[in-house]
DNA sequence: CTAGCGATGAGACATTATGTCTTAATGCCG
DNA sequence: CGGCATTAAGACATAATGTCTCATCGCTAG
């Protein structure tokens, strides 16, 4: 039994790409973007699949007009923070600092990623009364 | 239908962490070790998850020793890696570099952590060699 | 004014994932 | 030899996920 639902399934991502890369969208805009990428979606299913996200709070709609539209309510770096926080949770104890330091090991960091996260850290360094 | 099996669920995990504690472990072992935080587990409970993370490449068996014994073939680490990398790949277009500087923009790195990510950067930056 | 079309809402379905258990075959030891 | 633990194979129940069908409803064109 599936115990663990996620938190934006694979067709559910589909549909909040298409709203954040193009705001606020009503259904049909939606199909229409989507379709675009090979076979045909029906409307219904993004209509399921927008009443999904909204339960699980990622989008709003907005009733008011003839036309429902409906708006990302968190971007794509949100989802990627909340991604990263449940690996923490999963696999360190709730840390994130061990992903850190596991992806500056490894990833072949090109020479301007490199200067701005270090850029980054000395940013951090200076205001050091924040956090614990 | 849930298209996108995980790379490992949740009880698989409660197995591959007491491989990873525990070193080469035989069924009843593991049986023991994971009954002890709550409910008893069933043996063929678990025997199937050594199957399924068999065949997912998670641990391989010990068939010479009267008693199989099962043995992690990747640490948490690796683990780590591949969720990353899913993450990556799924809202990133494939790069790691938007989960570093998210990482590094939002959490309260400890000043030790900060001191040993500089100290990683700045050993990156001493072999600019390699990498693209 | 009314037929028809698109939008909406509710829910039915099919398929698969996942966790758990049952049974039967196998092998070992006293 | 009898019994017990291990192993293998697979049956099940339940939940998640993607998709579709239907019944309504509102509005606009004719």
């Amino acid at each position: 039994m599936p115990r663990t639902a996620r938190d934006v399934t694979e067709a559910e991502l589909s549909v909040l790409r298409v709203l954040w890369g193009n705001g606020p969208c009503t259904v049909r805009q939606i199909v229409d973007s989507i379709e675009s990428d090979g076979t045909p979606t029906q409307a219904a299913t993004v209509q399921k699949l927008l009443e999904r996200l909204e339960a699980k709070g990622w989008i709003e709609r907005d009733r008011t007009a003839a036309v429902q539209r409906f708006i990302a309510t968190a971007d794509c770096d949100e989802l990627i923070g909340r991604r990263l926080q449940g690996i923490a949770e999963e696999l360190c104890e709730g840390s994130l600092t061990p992903l850190i330091s596991h992806l500056v090991k490894r990833e072949r960091l090109s020479v301007s990623d490199r200067r701005a996260l270090r850029e980054l850290i000395e940013k951090l360094d200076e205001k050091p009364a924040k956090g614990k």
